[in-house]
DNA sequence: ATCAATGCTTGCAGACCGCAACCATACTCT
DNA sequence: AGAGTATGGTTGCGGTCTGCAAGCATTGAT
């Protein structure tokens, strides 16, 4: 049972204006969501968090940008000692990844300003209404994902674009 | 009634998300949803088709973008037919912009393009789910935009430039 | 008439992105 | 083993989007 016309452009429009509004907030100067972390360490740092270590290509895909792109991040962030590399012990060419002490610290002090700053955006809002929210952008992630996955978005471009709507 | 810790740092995780995967989307080269339009187009288009003849500052305060880049975008949509531009009668300094009708039909195609694409990848939904996610997520918008005027970014931090890109 | 304020444009630089070329290592095949 | 190919990662390059600061033209107040 699809959704109706009307449904899916409003969807899409409201969708379009959150991401824009998000983007905003992921730029350089939101110190306050960042704290001391570059603005593109947290998309590398969380899986590294939670999944041990990886290599640089791993992180490539859980964070959506291309190979190269990580290569340089990471690099920076090494510099910066959030992160350590170790030669892979199954393949001299790669290398694995692990957050540091400091990695970690910087991390959970950007998820206490995000947090924060959600609390105090969504200061009228009840449990129970952010739950529903919650659960529903989990769930358009996981179909997004699905959708992008299935059908290559552009036929000439090979890159692996999470694209959603905006 | 605030919301719980879990809530907000669930919802701000899921957020940050959803954020950065339609970051990817908004790409030029995607151009299964923007059509012909450049990928600027539709924040700056969709104002001049619901509110009329705006002003240039006031289409970029719309847009979220500096009236710098506002000026660039508007004068690049103007170069492609777009948009077209005569002088403010109230002011010489100004120009009132309006969408043609070349940029209605581009409006009208990205839609349509989004919408298609939506219901592509929300094709298990039920529209009172949809319906949902575009109440919540438009009370996010409103509450984050009260949010983000009450308390200036600027006023958090001046720019922090740490280069780090090799 | 003068001078500050306003609307917009442009020069500049920073941040992020992907592609292509490249090197070093791993794998495959004969 | 040797040759050829595939893979992981790095770097050069260009492109896009962004904001800041300086500049220009017009407006409005003194």
């Amino acid at each position: 049972m699809p959704l109706s016309p009307e449904t899916r452009e409003r969807l899409s429009v409201s969708l379009a204006q959150l991401v824009r509004s998000g983007r905003h907030m992921s730029s350089r100067a939101a110190t306050h969501l960042h704290g001391d972390l570059p603005s593109f360490g947290w998309p590398l740092l969380l899986p590294l968090e939670s999944d041990g270590d990886l290599r640089c290509s791993a992180l490539a895909v859980r964070a959506g940008i291309d190979v190269s792109v990580a290569s340089r991040q990471v690099a920076a962030l090494e510099r910066a000692g959030y992160v350590e590399r170790r030669p892979d012990p199954q393949d001299g060419r790669a290398s694995l990844l692990r957050i540091t002490a400091r990695g970690l610290e910087a991390l959970t002090t950007s998820r206490a300003l995000r947090s924060e700053w959600t609390g105090t955006a969504l200061a009228g809002w009840d449990d129970a209404d952010a739950h529903r929210l919650a659960d529903l952008v989990d769930r358009l992630l996981t179909d997004i994902e699905r959708a992008v996955t299935a059908s290559p978005p552009s036929a000439a471009g090979h890159h692996d674009p999470q694209a959603v709507a905006g």
